[in-house]
DNA sequence: CCGATTGTTCAAGTATTATCGAACCATGAC
DNA sequence: GTCATGGTTCGATAATACTTGAACAATCGG
């Protein structure tokens, strides 16, 4: 009986510069990045910004970055946690995720 | 009678962090800003990768560099000279254009 | 077990992007 | 002027991506 609580997450080695920018790339995806970038938060906690954002549509944008290998998303009661992979993307992108994250965005 | 031989540029200001992104996201513009590092080109010059990309259709990738403000494209006799607008992203999002440069892609 | 809570996944509709040939435009060479 | 060159724009089509309700899954409390 396959439960699946676990989702897919890549390794960093074959994480894809490109994939990283675009999933940089969306305002709303940043967004849930720049709250995270303080420490790891529940889905229902992320998302403080647009507060009627459908879930579906919040999983989605999270199934993007976690795809990407920005974020981990790993079940925790009935809830999931979310936090940045930060030291890896670091690791492997040097001064990316702080330039972005340093940036007054307009 | 309205010549447009001058393409139209975004203030450095007014550039937004997303659209800057987003256009690094695709390999093929990222390549053309890769080989933009190295100084100027015109547009038959880049684009060294891909020789095959119809004109059109790179024409179309540097429009969207162009908008984003990553690159300034100007009439050079009837070529078009290609140059990174590199000081002033480094202005405006420092670190930024260093990082994904510096980046070993996979 | 039952119900409420927290999310994910599916499917369908919509919107945005990419691609590329054809037409067009400016310039330089002659 | 005429022609070739280097490049942009237009228009159509294909491919991706976004959004969201509804269905489903797992967990916790009582």
């Amino acid at each position: 009986m396959t439960t699946i609580t676990r989702l897919p997450h890549p390794a960093i080695e074959e994480v894809a510069l490109t994939d990283v920018l675009f999933a940089l790339s969306d305002p709303a995806r940043l967004e849930i990045v720049r709250e995270l970038a303080d420490g790891p938060l529940s889905m229902a906690e992320c998302g403080a910004t647009n507060p009627a954002l459908p879930k579906s549509t919040k999983s989605h944008l999270m199934k993007v970055l976690r795809e990407a290998g920005i974020v981990r998303n790993e079940p925790d009661g009935r809830r999931r946690t979310v936090s940045l992979r930060r030291d890896e993307l670091d690791a492997v992108f040097p001064g990316l995720l702080d330039s972005v994250l340093g940036a007054t965005d307009r």
